[in-house]
DNA sequence: TGCTTGACATAAT
DNA sequence: CATTATGCCAAGC
């Protein structure tokens, strides 16, 4: 479509993470390119924050540029959050280092190389 | 309608 | 690779 897919790209973006094979994790800034926001990182989270209970989008997967999963910021359930989100990923293959931090050099996603 | 905050990224140090 | 500073855009108030 050629529309600039504005207004609420929400759905777009969550087309985009799902499309994310397991094992294997994707920056919100990949994730924003893929879904047509270069430089739009920041929309990617609150697409994140907006998301249903009932969807099939493995928002786990997407974790910031450090190679950590989203803290969510200074709320309070965060350290429940990164532990459940942390299990899961262990659950897909994906490793942590004793800091709880993923190798995105080995975990990246690559959508070129893998359409799933 | 205008300012503040924010599931972030990138560059520089 | 960690930390600090700056920028982008949208949602919330």
């Amino acid at each position: 479509m050629a529309d600039t897919a504005r207004g609420s790209s929400y759905p777009l973006i969550w087309e985009v993470v799902r499309q994310i094979p397991a094992g294997r994790v994707a920056t919100y800034g990949q994730v924003a390119v893929l879904a047509g926001l270069p430089g739009r990182a920041r929309q990617v989270g609150y697409a994140m924050h907006a998301l249903p209970e009932g969807n099939d989008v493995p928002w786990q997967r997407v974790i910031n540029a450090r190679g950590e999963v989203s803290p969510r910021s200074q709320l309070g359930d965060n350290e429940g959050a990164e532990h459940y989100q942390r299990h899961l990923l262990e659950a897909e293959g994906i490793a942590f280092d004793e800091r709880g931090r993923i190798s995105l050099s080995r975990y990246r996603w690559e959508p070129s190389s893998d359409i799933d």
